[in-house]
DNA sequence: ATAAACCTTCCAGTCACAGTAAGGTCAACT
DNA sequence: AGTTGACCTTACTGTGACTGGAAGGTTTAT
């Protein structure tokens, strides 16, 4: 299958499959005679892994790292199991610090009830420590 | 003051001033006999409005607008409003997001007791649509 | 005199792509 | 046979908001 129909199985951007290929995420494709890449059944399983990994928001270096962790089956998959909680970990900082700003901006956003630039308070309360 | 002076009051680093400068966020700094650039108080006020902005996580070109907005005291305050109400929104939605991720984070990062690759439940999860 | 702590500009790197240009290939239709 | 349109290729640039580093000039303290 050529690279539009592997796009179009697994969701992912030809020119995100030739980038993955480019920083070595993807295995070099094999070419046919007109230098097309040529893909097979097994790149949609590896690429599907990839784009749910990145759906988790996981960086592609990590992915890298699961898909080497993926080789050696009778390997202690500790790995995996920190890397999935790291990320946990991060996305759950990420919402504690959102919700805070989310607090600052509702504020922010209903203390001004005049329309005059040179009264708002929002633009006051922005110029603040 | 220089500024390095400046940075340390507004806890801005120079680098980002000078990029400021750059991008037409500030506007460009007077220079000494020697090229260094010479900073005033008011130039405190307006990076303190930036960097409170960029706290909100307002992008810098909306910070732009802002700025632009100041300037005529008399006109409407909408536009601030406006934006403040738009990234009220967009941090809303991104946590909104986040929580259905980290819900998918936390079952898979509960899925798998065993402790081989092989096996591994969190890796078969992975791979599915 | 020299060292350190500043300052300057300019260029590259980050992350994960997306956009665009310039050109080659292929299948179908006129 | 020619042409259109849909593919494919590489290579380069741009995104956002910086950060790091190189190479060199200036000031201050010892």
């Amino acid at each position: 299958m050529k690279i539009s129909q592997l796009a179009k199985t697994t969701n992912v951007a030809s020119k995100t499959i030739r980038y993955y290929e480019e920083i070595g995420l993807l295995p070099e494709a094999y070419r046919n005679d007109n230098g097309y890449r040529e893909y097979s059944a097994s790149d949609i399983e590896r690429l599907v892994f990839i784009r749910r990994c990145r759906e988790l928001q996981i960086p592609l270096e990590q992915i890298k790292t699961l898909i080497a962790v993926q080789v050696d089956q009778k390997s202690s998959c500790q790995e995996v199991d920190a890397l999935i909680d790291q990320q946990l970990d991060k996305v759950r900082k990420t919402i504690a610090e959102l919700t805070l700003l989310e607090q600052t901006l509702h504020a922010l956003a209903t203390s001004c009830a005049n329309d005059k630039v040179g009264d708002c308070q929002i633009l006051k309360n922005l110029q603040q420590e």
